[in-house]
DNA sequence: TTGTAGGCGTTATCAT
DNA sequence: ATGATAACGCCTACAA
C-alpha cells in the first residue's frame, strides 16, 4: 500500500500539496497533473483510518436495531443506506436481539468504535441506556420509539392515529366486541397503539371491557398465549387488533391450527406490512408504516447533526401510517 | 476524551505500561491497580482508530449482499453477526441492489474503508469484480454463489441436490408434466438448480420438454412473466418448481389473481423459506437453505483467514438443504 | 501556491 | 517489568 508520501516523492511535490489535492484545495495545474499520474501509477488509495485519527471523523454511523431479520428494521435500514451511502458514510449494523442488556452493551460498543453518529431503535422506552451515548456527545437519532426522559431527535410514526384508524374501520364494519393484543407498556409504540384503541372506542361510545385487552411481548413468539386467552373468553370478541408483526403472524398461526377462518369466524387487523399478507385469502388488514421513509428521515437528521447543525433540537418527526382494509375484517351487516 | 497519556500521567507510569496493561500483558500489581483507578477516574476508553493506524487492523468486516430487505440475506447476516460480534468485530453492511455496477463500486468502497476482510454474496457468477478485492490481499469469503475464475473460500448450498429433492418429491406424487422457472444462467445457484431439475427428470426417465423450462430474473419482480408463460401453454405443466423466493411469491400472486388454487389447479414447490409460507392453505412446499448456518460458517472461515491461517485454501463448504413437502404439490393418485 | 513540521492516540522496539 | 521514543498515514498551521 502506497502512501501520500510515495505519491509526493514520485510527483516531486511535498506531502502537503498532495494532501491538499486530495482534499480538493486549489493547487497549480502542472502539479495537479503530476500528482494525478503518480496516484495512478502507484495505485494509491488514501487511508481513512489515518485521516480519522487526525480529523476525528470516521465517516461511519452505527445502526442499532432489535433484530436484523425483522422486515420492519431492514426496510428502515434500506432508507438509511439510501441517504448515507452516496455520501460515503458506511453503516455499521448491530442488533440488540430484543434485549435491554445487549442494547446497552452495543451502544457502548458503537461508541468505542468511534462512529460519527448513531441511529437507534430502542428495545424499551423506559430506561436511559441511550442517554449514555448522548452524553458522550455523539449525535443520536431515535427511530420508531421514543425514550422517556431523553431529549433526542427521533423519527416515529403516529401510532395513536394508526391504531385509531384500524379500530375505527373495525367499528364501521359493525363490530362492537373488539379485542386488542397490546405490547409491553414499557414500549412507547405499544402504549400509543393501546391509546389509539381506547380513544377510538371512546369516540364511538363503545364500552371498554378489561378482558378484551391482553398483553404480549413484541418479540418473536409474541401473541401466542394472548390470542388463546382472548379465544377462551365466554363472550369472545368478534374482531382482534394485533399490534405488531410477530403478534399478527402468531395469531394467524393459532387461528389456522384451531381451524378458525379469518374474516369469518374471527376478524383480524394487524400492524406492519409484508407482501405476503396481501396474498392470503382473504388478504390481511394491516396498519402500514412508511418504514423506508423513517430511515431516510432519520439519516437526514443525523447528517444535519453530524454537520454541526443543531437547529430545532430535539426534532421529532411523526409520520403518518396507512390503513389497508380487507375482508379479514368481516362486514357485519 | 482522555487518552492513554492522561492515564499514564495520573497513574505515574509510562504510556508503554498503560498500553501493555490494556493489551493484557503482565505488569506489576501495584501499577495495575494505579492504572485501573486512573482509567476509572478519567473515564478512559481507548481509541481503536489510533490502534488501527498502528496495527493495520480495524476489527471490522464488510458484508456485501444484493439487498438488505431480502430475508435470505438477513438470515445469513444474523449468522455472521453471531460469530463476529462476540469477538468485537463490527460489521459494515452494504447492498449491491442486485446490480453488477454497484457491486463493483461497493467492493472498492469497502476496500477503501479498510475492512480486515469481507463476506460477499455476488450478484452474478460470471465476472471478476470480486477478483479485485482478492488481489488487494484482503481475505474474501463468498457466500451462496461461486464466481467463475475466482479461487476463493466460499460457503454455498448444494443446489443441485436441493432442486433434485424437490423434483423427486413432485415426481413421486405422480406428476410428469413439471415446469421450472429457472433463474438467470449467469448466476451460479440458478445453473445448479436447473441442473438438479434436469438430473431428476433424467433419473426418472421423464422427457425434458423445452417449453417447460422458462427463465426469469432473481430480483424483486422475478417470475411474473415466466409464470404466465407456463400457464399459457396448451399442454400446461401440472406442477411448477419456482427457484427462488421472489419467483415463488410472485407466482403465488399470479395464481391468486387468476383464481387458481395452489395444490389443486396447479402444484407449486418453491425455494427459500419464510414462516408465512407454512401458514397458507395449503402450506407451501419449499426447499429450505440453512441460511443462518451459511453466515456462521462464512464468518468462521473469514476469521481463520484474517488470523493468517491459509490452510485448505480455497475452502468450499457445501451445505445441505432440507425439503418441506406439503399439499401445495398435489398427490395424483 | 507551496514546503516543513508537529501532532492525532496507539503500538513496538530498545535499552535499562 | 518499565520508560523513552520512533513509527503508523494523514492534516494543518505556519512560514516562505
Amino acid at each position: 500500500m502506497s502512501t501520500i508520501k510515495d505519491v509526493a516523492k514520485l510527483a516531486e511535490v511535498s506531502v502537503g500539496t498532495v494532501s491538499r489535492y486530495i482534499n480538493g484545495y486549489k493547487i497549480k495545474d502542472d502539479n495537479r497533473i503530476k500528482i494525478q499520474q503518480a496516484i495512478e501509477r502507484l495505485n494509491f488509495t488514501f487511508n481513512p483510518i489515518a485521516r480519522g485519527l487526525r480529523t476525528n471523523k470516521t465517516y461511519s454511523v452505527g445502526v442499532l436495531i432489535p433484530r436484523i431479520t425483522d422486515i420492519f428494521c431492514t426496510q428502515v435500514i434500506e432508507g438509511i443506506e439510501e441517504v448515507l451511502n452516496t455520501l460515503n458514510y458506511s453503516i455499521v449494523v448491530c442488533s440488540s436481539n430484543d434485549n435491554v442488556k445487549q442494547e446497552t452493551e452495543k451502544i457502548q460498543y458503537l461508541k468505542n468504535k468511534v462512529v460519527d453518529g448513531m441511529i437507534v431503535m430502542p428495545v424499551t422506552s423506559s430506561q436511559l441506556h441511550v442517554k449514555e451515548a448522548v452524553d458522550s456527545g455523539i449525535p443520536v437519532v431515535l427511530v420508531d420509539r421514543l425514550v422517556k426522559g431523553c431529549e433526542l431527535d427521533a423519527v416515529i410514526c403516529d401510532n395513536v392515529n394508526g391504531a385509531y384508524s384500524a379500530i375505527e374501520m373495525i367499528i364501521n364494519k359493525g363490530h362492537r366486541k373488539i379485542g386488542i393484543i397490546a405490547g409491553p407498556q414499557e414500549i412507547y409504540t405499544a402504549q400509543e397503539r393501546l391509546n389509539g384503541y381506547l380513544r377510538a372506542l371512546n369516540d364511538y361510545n363503545i364500552e371498554v371491557k378489561e378482558e378484551y385487552i391482553v398483553y404480549s411481548e413484541y418479540k418473536k413468539d409474541g401473541g401466542l398465549d394472548a390470542f388463546n386467552q382472548l379465544m377462551s373468553l365466554k363472550d369472545r370478541p368478534t374482531a382482534i387488533f394485533t399490534t405488531n408483526y410477530p403478534i399478527t403472524v402468531n395469531s394467524m398461526k393459532v387461528m389456522m391450527e384451531k381451524g378458525l377462518k379469518m374474516g369469518e369466524d374471527i376478524s383480524l387487523c394487524g400492524y406492519d406490512q409484508t407482501e405476503l399478507f396481501q396474498m392470503f385469502n382473504p388478504p390481511v388488514s394491516v396498519v402500514v408504516q412508511p418504514s423506508k421513509e423513517i430511515g431516510v428521515q432519520a439519516a437526514e437528521i443525523l447528517l444535519k447533526r453530524m454537520n454541526g447543525d443543531d437547529s430545532r433540537f430535539p426534532q421529532i418527526q411523526r409520520l403518518k401510517t396507512q390503513l389497508i382494509s380487507t375482508d379479514s375484517v368481516k362486514t357485519m351487516f
